[in-house]
DNA sequence: GCGCATTATCGAAGCGCTTCGACGCATCGC
DNA sequence: GCGATGCGTCGAAGCGCTTCGATAATGCGC
C-alpha cells in the first residue's frame, strides 16, 4: 500500500507538501497540486486510518448508537440506521455500529480509545444514561429525538407536539368533533418515551381548545392488536368519525383490515391520518394521507449537527422540524349519521 | 485521557512492560502485572485506537458490507446486522457498517486505509463484484452466502439443498405426494439468487426421488402477493396437501390469511412448513412447524471464520450448516379427499 | 561456585501522518 | 532601493503504540 512518502517522491516534493496539498490548510501551487494528484491517482494512495488518527487528526468515524429493544420495529430501526450511515458518507465519515447492549459501553469505549469523532444518538429514552455521558465525555454528538430538559446539546426530531395539533386541526377543519387515536403499543408508553408524550400533549390541548371528543387506545404489539384497539375505540368513542394513527406499520396494518372487514370505507365512512408515519402509508391496503415522519431529513440532520460540534462550527442546538402534510385523500367530511356494523 | 506512559510511570515500569503484560506477548511477573492492571484501572486506560493500528498491530474493527436492494427485506436485514455486530462485539471487535452504495467501495476505501481487520459479507449474489475484489485485497473475510464456484474463500450458509430435501421428506413421510411451494418474490429469483437455486435444486431433486407432485409460485413482494400465490398454487396443483414456504414473513402471512379465510384448517386440511425461515414461525397466526433459518449462528460463525484468518488460524473454508426441523404441530398426515373452497 | 538457560524488564526504533516554525523568493509600498 | 509582507515549500517533531534486541536477575546442574 502506498504511503505519502511515496506519494511526494512520486511528485518530488515534501511529505508536508503533499499534506497540505491533500487538507487545503496551507496554500500549493496549482501545477504542484496536479503532479501531486496524479501521483495520488496512479498509486491509488489512500490515507493511512491510524496514522491520521494518531497524527490528532480526524477519525473520520462516527459512532451510531443504536438500541434495539425487544419490542423495538425493526424495519423502521433499520430504516434509520441506513439513512444516517447514508448521512455520514455523504461527509466521507463512516459508521461504527453500536448496538445490542453496548450502545452505551461502546460510546465510552470508542471515545476513550479516540475511535470516533462523534456520535449521533438513536431510541433517546425520556431518561437516557448516554445523554450524561456523552456529555461528560464533552464527545461531539447529536441526539435523535429530545431528552426532556436538555439544551445544551445537539438534538433533532419532528416536532411533535405539533404534529399533534396539525391532526387535530386536520380532522377538525374538515368537520370533525370525535377522533379516535390508535397509538404505538403500550409497553412504549411504559416507557414513558418523550416523543410520545410530546404529541400526546400537542393532540389533546388542540382537541381541548376546539372541542373535539378524544380517546386513544394503546394497543398490544402487532397487526391483532391494531384490530382489537379498533374495536375498544369504538366502544370508547361510539360517534367517533375520524381515525389518527400514531404507531408502526403492523398496528396501522391491522386497523385497517379490521375497518375493511367491518365494511367501512375510508373516507366515507371514517376518515384516516396517519401521523408520525415511518412507513409508506401510501402502500397500505388503503393508502392514507400522513404527517410523514422526516426520516431522512432527521438522520442527515444529526449527522451533519454532529460533525458541525467535530469542526467546532457552531454551538449544540435543540432542532424541531415542522410538520407537513401530504393529501392521499383519505380525510373527507363526516357522514351526518354513522352507524358502524 | 491517559496513555500506555502514564500507566507505565504509575505502576513504575516501561512502557513496553505494560504492552506486553496487555497483550500477553512475554511474560510478566504476577506482581508486576497486578500493578500495571491497578494502574490501568485507576487511570481508566483505554489504549489509543489510531497508535494501536499504526504501530502494525490490529484495528479490532470488522467492515460489515450490508447490502440492501429496494425489494429487501427491512426485519431479515436487520436481523443479519444485529447478530453480525453482537458476534464481533464478543471478540472485542467493532463493526463499521458499510451499506447502500458504499457496499463495494466502502471494503475498498477501509482496506486501503487499513482501517479493517477484515471484513463480512452479507447479501452475497450469485455474481458478486465483492469476491474478486476481497479476494485480490487479500483481505480476511467470510460471506455469508455461497457465491458458486468459490472454495478459495470462507463462506457459510445454512445448506439449502439438504434444507430442500427434507422439506420434501418431511411432509413426503407424513403421506404427502403433492407439495405446493410458495416461494420468495420474483425479483429475487430474476436475479438468480444462489440459495433459491440451491433450495429448489434439493427440493425438486427429492420430489422427483420420491415421486412427489409439486408447483412453485414465485409471487409479488408482500403479503397480498402472498395470498395470490396461494390461490394460483391452488389452481396449478389442485390436489395439494402439503405447502412449504420459502419466503419472507410478509408473504407467508399473507398466504396463512388467505388459507384461514377459505375456512381451511391447519394442519387438518393442509400440512405446512416454514422452510429457511428467518422470523419467528412460531408468533404467526397459525404456529407453523420449521426448518429455521440459523442466523445466529451463520452470523456468529462467519465473524469466526473471519478472525480465524485475521489471526492466520487455518485457512479459508466453505462451512455449510445442516438443517434442523422444529415441530410445531403444522404438519399431519392427508386427508384422504380435500375439497378446498 | 561457575556457566548456562530462563525469566523479567527496559530502551529505542519505527509505524504514517499532521502541523509548526523556518526559509527562500517574489511582490509591494513608499 | 529597502524592509515588510505573503506565498510555496521543506524539515523535523511528535502523536501512542508494538516489537525487537539487549540486559539484568534468577535458578539450575554438576
Amino acid at each position: 500500500m502506498a504511503t505519502i512518502n511515496d506519494v511526494a517522491q512520486a511528485a518530488g516534493v515534501s511529505i508536508s507538501t503533499v499534506s497540505y496539498a491533500l487538507s487545503g490548510k496551507r496554500s500549493i501551487a496549482a501545477s504542484t497540486r496536479q503532479r501531486i494528484m496524479r501521483a495520488i491517482d496512479e498509486l491509488e494512495y489512500e490515507p493511512n486510518a491510524g496514522a491520521r488518527m494518531l497524527a490528532g487528526a480526524r477519525t473520520n468515524i462516527l459512532a451510531l448508537s443504536a438500541p434495539l429493544g425487544p419490542d423495538g420495529h425493526l424495519p423502521t430501526h433499520m430504516r434509520f440506521v441506513t439513512s444516517v450511515v447514508e448521512a455520514a458518507r455523504a461527509h466521507d465519515y463512516d459508521v461504527l455500529l453500536l448496538a445490542t447492549d453496548d450502545e452505551v459501553s461502546g460510546i465510552r469505549r470508542a471515545a476513550s480509545r479516540s475511535l470516533i469523532d462523534g456520535v449521533v444518538v438513536m431510541g433517546v429514552a425520556t431518561t437516557d444514561e448516554r445523554v450524561p455521558l456523552v456529555r461528560r465525555l464533552g464527545l461531539p454528538s447529536a441526539f435523535i429525538g429530545i431528552p426532556p430538559g436538555v439544551d445544551d446539546m445537539s438534538c433533532i426530531d419532528l416536532d411533535f407536539d405539533r404534529a399533534g395539533r396539525e391532526a387535530v386541526t386536520m380532522l377538525a377543519e374538515a368537520g370533525h368533533t370525535s377522533i379516535g387515536v390508535i397509538g404505538h403499543p403500550h409497553s412504549y408508553v411504559d416507557r414513558d418515551t418523550n416523543f410520545i408524550r410530546r404529541f400526546t400533549h400537542g393532540f389533546d390541548d388542540e382537541c381541548r381548545a376546539r372541542g373535539v371528543r378524544t380517546a386513544t387506545q394503546w394497543p398490544e404489539i402487532g397487526r391483532t392488536g391494531g384490530a382489537q384497539a379498533y374495536d375498544l375505540l369504538r366502544e370508547q368513542l361510539p360517534d367517533m368519525t375520524a381515525l389518527v394513527f400514531h404507531c408502526n406499520e403492523p398496528i396501522v396494518e391491522g386497523a385497517l383490515r379490521r375497518i375493511s372487514q367491518l365494511g367501512l370505507s375510508i373516507p366515507g365512512d371514517l376518515s384516516v391520518l396517519a401521523a408520525c408515519a415511518s412507513y409508506a402509508a401510501d402502500e397500505l391496503e388503503t393508502p392514507l394521507s400522513a404527517i410523514p415522519l422526516p426520516l431522512d431529513e432527521m438522520c442527515h440532520s444529526a449527522v451533519e449537527n454532529a460533525l458541525a460540534l467535530v469542526d467546532s462550527l457552531g454551538d449544540p442546538q435543540v432542532t424541531l422540524i415542522a410538520p407537513t402534510f401530504l393529501d392521499r385523500g383519505s380525510i373527507a367530511a363526516p357522514r351526518p349519521a354513522v352507524h358502524p356494523a
